[in-house]
DNA sequence: GCGATCAGTT
DNA sequence: CACAACTGATCGC
């Protein structure tokens, strides 16, 4: 199994990064419009002061990339308190660095998200219910006077991209809106670009999770990992122990026991977590007794050699213990996008023992480069707003010279979108 | 007891 | 080492 696709070196070979453009003399960020993000884009270093530092103890406020121009939305802003006249707060998924800071006492105005968020927004965080307002996917819904519609991101359960169609106000505009997609954290597939909303839609502005935005980050397609899983039932005694997040990673231990036919062992608070999910399949395979699942999810940090021992000892009905760390960056190394195999007869040992087996699997739920390239490369807009690593200089300048590269392939070179083969790039 | 913040872990 | 995402300690009320 290749690891990567060549993409054209055009637009995957790495830039010179150029100097900084002139500094503004104003420090002050203006009211949040149009020509603000243009300017916030040319030059991030004016909005340096508002992007919380790790040693800040002053009280944050939100940072401009998560209030959407022409509207009173925030996304994911919930570490800010009460935000001045936000009339909706938008929630992309349930990961603690996109829902902190929202508590049970959250009593700011209404939250937007998947039906799988609320679910978790309400029975994990205590949220009241009366703030919780569920959107369907794939479908538009008025809000105010914003067209808002979401789409499956492909990160974790119930995370979306948001879709915002905003009636601009003035008469001499009012043929126009303002059109933004913001990606949450995803993983881009080429439905996201072909689906009827988005195709052949001039935006104005995108938010992308730019996570991996760096040719280090070559990781195989999320499909040929799950593929990856046994393709017969080995020994009975050989338990499968796989990591996970909160949520995440369940398509990874679902292929695995589908492959052996196995149920799945996971503990009560787990449980209650998955029940969320409003998965059927999942949900059927799930049991309780432990002995009587040969594949067992546990939290990532229980992914060690020391953890895995006491845990076969634990489970006396097993001889041997595969674990699995699904991870992003397993096949990331500093330097040139390296070209790799991985299969699960070929795995990468973390650590070996003779009954006990821990190898990394590369099963990201953030885009890689070359994910991120061809998801730009199959989209019209006008500006993209980095929405992570924004808090270091260096970062955001290499960031914006790939952006800026890729737009002008576009431009230059008329393509409108990268060629799709069985829904992969 | 609750929430905010930061340091530490894998 | 890289990284996202989580966990735990500490502080203030």
């Amino acid at each position: 199994m290749v690891c990567d696709l060549p993409l054209p070196t055009s637009f995957t070979s790495r830039p010179t990064v150029t100097q900084p453009s002139p500094t503004s003399a104003s420090v002050h960020p203006p009211a949040y419009n149009y020509s603000t993000i243009v300017d916030y884009t040319l030059n991030l270093d004016i909005v340096h002061s508002e992007i919380p530092t790790k040693f800040s103890r002053a009280p944050r406020t939100c940072p401009f990339y998560k209030r959407m121009p022409h509207s009173n939305f925030a996304i994911d802003a919930f570490s800010y308190g009460r935000i001045p006249d936000c009339t909706g707060y938008f929630l992309t998924h349930f990961h603690a660095d996109h829902y902190g800071g929202l508590t049970s006492t959250f009593n700011h105005g209404p939250i937007y998200c998947s039906a799988v968020t609320a679910n978790l927004v309400i029975h994990k965080l205590g949220v009241n219910s009366q703030w919780v307002r569920v959107l369907p996917l794939n479908q538009p819904v008025l809000i105010g006077e914003a067209r808002v519609t979401l789409f499956e991101a492909n990160h974790c359960p119930g995370s979306v991209l948001f879709f915002f169609d905003i009636p601009l106000p003035s008469p001499a505009t009012a043929a126009r809106s303002f059109k933004i997609l913001h990606t949450g954290d995803f993983r881009a597939c080429p439905a996201q670009c072909l689906n009827p909303y988005i195709k052949d839609t001039q935006l104005d502005a995108l938010y992308l999770d730019t996570t991996y935005l760096d040719p280090t980050y070559a990781f195989p397609p999320q499909r040929e990992v799950i593929e990856a899983a046994p393709k017969h039932r080995l020994d009975d005694r050989l338990l499968f122990v796989v990591g996970t997040y909160t949520i995440g990673k369940e398509r990874i231990f679902a292929s695995i026991a589908e492959a052996l036919d196995s149920k799945v062992y996971v503990d009560y608070p787990k449980k209650r977590i998955l029940r969320c999910l409003e998965d059927p399949a999942l949900w059927a395979r799930l049991t309780d007794r432990a002995a009587d699942a040969q594949v067992h999810v546990t939290a990532m940090n229980r992914i060690t050699k020391l953890h895995m021992e006491a845990y076969l000892r634990e489970n006396p009905a097993f001889t041997h213990l595969a674990a699995i760390k699904p991870t992003g960056w397993t096949f990331a190394c500093r330097g040139l996008p390296r070209r790799r195999t991985f299969t699960m007869e070929h795995p990468t040992p973390i650590s070996r023992s003779s009954n006990l087996l821990i190898m990394g699997v590369p099963y990201s739920e953030h885009s890689s480069f070359r994910e991120l390239a061809a998801f730009v490369l199959s989209i019209q807009v006008k500006q993209i707003i980095p929405t992570v690593n924004v808090g270091d200089p260096a970062r955001r300048e290499e960031m914006r010279v790939w952006l800026d590269k890729w737009q002008a392939y576009k431009k230059h070179s008329g393509v409108q979108r990268i060629p799709v083969r069985q829904d992969y790039w």
